[in-house]
RNA sequence: GCGCUUGUAGCUCAAUUGGACAGAGCGCAGCCCUGCGGAGGCUGAGGCCGCGGGUUCGAAUCCCGCCAAGCGCGCCA
């Protein structure tokens, strides 16, 4: 990337300077490059200089003149500036720019693809939602953002894992099934009992009558007037159906998971155990109150933390920490990513602290918080609360607003800020969607394609030569391509997947004002034709590519 | 009360992580096709970056203090 490229030489211009004795030995910090605002300041620029000033005791402007001046030839680089009050600036050349067409071609649907993971295997871990009830809106949030950061990381070089926590243990699913079974027995004719605390949603009542129609087995078990706890099938069968539920809503959005993970299942193998007694061999479990405790306040916590209570039933904070153990340590993960609501907020910090009491390095998980999403319709707030009948779910908000939509929205917000999803304002403008207008580009490119031919039967431009393009929309577009792979890079250190529909739509930017100023196919000039139409193909793929990561279609035609 | 997050154009949000003149979309006011897709392009109006201090060559970004909003602070998940 060219990017690391101009680091590595102007770090090595300060090293070169440093062995002149033009600057005081040291170590040379990671040269800092950027995109500066104002083209007029180059391609790229570098604060390097004033980074280096305090220490060197110099005039920054004057380190940036000798840096400029022993910067080594790279064919890439056209111009070197120096600019108050200590930048170095670099601009590109426009042959190499131009050149850079046949490389893009050439990397094909990789093109993006970065070496930033070297193979290092990561888990993603998202959505988890209690099967309690359907995903609704804030959870398809997380979904997105989970699924478009998977496939970021696997740009960027990692080996990804996409898993789906299943919280099939804890007391929230027992509550859950007994208001399965109230509804079942209610659809029998039986008084409807549903539990003091239980999920009162009309979903509950559809999913009952369904699953009866569907298991004609549990209908005669439950006539016979069979109670909750003689039917363990009755569980199993409400579990794999709401997950079922659960999945093809996720698949609406095209979210799939490689891992379902149950919980149960750490008890079932004995791990939970095991891990329970290296927690408390290391110290950190206290009896006291007739509770067993995690003692996060050794850690530096504000309190400590139950992990058994009285009634002799772990937390799920309990099984979380064996859950995180098998990720590191049974399944050797080197990183995993949580993706969280932000009602979980709260558990970040004692999460940590378990890292730590696990002598894990504590940087090795990542816990992204997804921030609520209030959906209005109008001026109309709409509640999300899955306790009331009020419920707006995933599925009617994608069957409103479309998955390519849906997902754009998701993601062009910053996951720790809340947003406002306006649903009256989604439908109305969705002509006018950004989505729509970086596909529209897409789209577009496929039709000039199709008409050079189609219309033109100029079926190959292999032999196009790129150093015809000259033009400076042409050289833009080609410059803003090359900002792909640095965008994967970005997003996979910072997990800011906000990035990539902003990208997009600068991409699609340059292209609509190439193509206002340059026509591609031009029977009067056959050569520049098969140039652009690489240019073209090009283009096309970074777009495919960009939607692609973030999981939205790239329509041929529209 | 304590903790986490947020506060940027009329609205919804960015700002490459401390860089140069704070940018998009929508909305608003105008304009551009006898051309490969007008779902496009151009111009304009619109900003005390919540407020006040501080650090720095440089702050929307970091620190401190206020103000406001959301979430969390259960032997729920």
């Amino acid at each position: 990337m060219i990017k690391h490229e101009l680091a590595a030489l102007l770090e090595q211009a300060v090293r070169e300077a440093q062995a002149r004795g033009l600057l005081p030995a040291a170590q040379v910090p990671e040269a800092p490059v950027e995109h500066p605002q104002n083209p007029a300041h180059g391609d790229y620029a570098s604060s390097l200089p004033m980074k280096l000033a305090r220490a060197a005791r110099k005039n920054p402007l004057e380190i940036a003149r000798t840096v400029a001046e022993l910067l080594p030839p790279h064919p890439a680089v056209a111009r070197v500036e120096v600019a108050a009050p200590g930048f170095v600036n670099i601009r590109l050349a426009d042959g190499w720019v131009a050149a850079q067409v046949e490389s893009i071609r050439q990397a094909g649907e990789r093109f993006g693809a970065v070496e930033a993971g070297a193979g290092t295997k990561v888990q993603v871990e998202f959505v988890s939602v209690n099967p309690t009830g359907p995903i609704h809106v804030g959870h398809g949030r997380g979904a997105v953002l989970g699924s478009t950061l998977a496939r970021v990381l696997e740009a960027a070089g990692y080996t990804v894992q996409r898993e789906y926590y299943v919280n099939d243990a804890g007391s929230q699913m027992e509550l859950y099934y007994r208001c399965l079974y109230a509804r079942c027995r209610e659809a029998l004719g039986h008084p409807l009992e549903l539990p003091a605390d239980g999920y009162r949603g009309q979903y509950v009542k559809e999913w009952a009558e369904r699953l009866l129609s569907e298991q004609p087995e549990l209908r005669l078990r439950l006539q016979a007037g069979a109670a909750l706890d003689e039917m363990p099938e009755l569980r199993a069968s409400a579990l794999r159906f709401t997950l079922d539920r659960i999945r093809e809503d996720l698949a609406l959005l095209g979210i799939g998971f490689d891992e379902w993970f149950s919980e149960q299942g750490l008890y079932d193998s004995g791990l939970y155990d095991r891990v329970m007694a290296l927690l408390r061999e290391r110290g950190h479990v206290q009896e006291k109150e007739g509770a067993r405790w995690f003692v996060s306040t050794a850690l530096g916590e504000d309190k400590d933390n139950v992990l058994v209570r009285s009634s002799g039933l772990p937390t799920y904070f309990a099984s979380d920490i064996a859950y995180h153990y098998d990720k590191f340590v049974a399944r050797g993960f080197d990183r995993v990513i949580d993706i969280w609501g932000a009602d979980h907020q709260g558990h970040v910090s004692r999460m940590k602290a378990v890292m730590t009491a696990l002598g894990l390095d504590p940087a090795r998980l990542q816990i992204v918080i997804s921030q609520l999403v209030t959906l209005r319709r109008g001026a109309a707030i709409v509640r999300v609360s899955k306790r009331t009948g009020d419920i707006i779910t995933l599925r009617e908000l994608v069957e409103e607003v479309g998955p390519d939509a849906c997902r754009f929205f998701f993601l062009a917000r910053s996951a720790d800020a809340q947003m406002d999803f306006d649903l009256e304002l989604a439908k109305r403008e969705s002509q006018e969607n950004p989505v729509y207008y970086v596909q529209y580009a897409h789209a577009r490119i496929a039709g000039i394609l199709e008409h050079a031919r189609r219309e033109k039967g100029i079926t190959s431009w292999d032999d196009g030569a790129v150093s015809l393009l000259t033009h400076p929309a042409e050289l833009a577009l080609v410059r803003l391509m090359l900002q792909l792979p640095e965008t994967v890079e970005l997003i996979a250190r910072t997990l800011e997947a906000q990035h990539l529909p902003r990208y997009a739509q600068e991409l699609a930017t340059a292209f609509h004002l190439f193509y206002r100023d340059c026509r591609v196919v031009d029977d009067a000039a056959p050569d520049l034709t098969r140039a652009r139409l690489k240019l073209m193909e090009a283009a096309r793929l970074t777009l495919a590519r960009v939607l692609g990561l973030m999981g939205i279609a790239a329509p041929e035609q529209m």
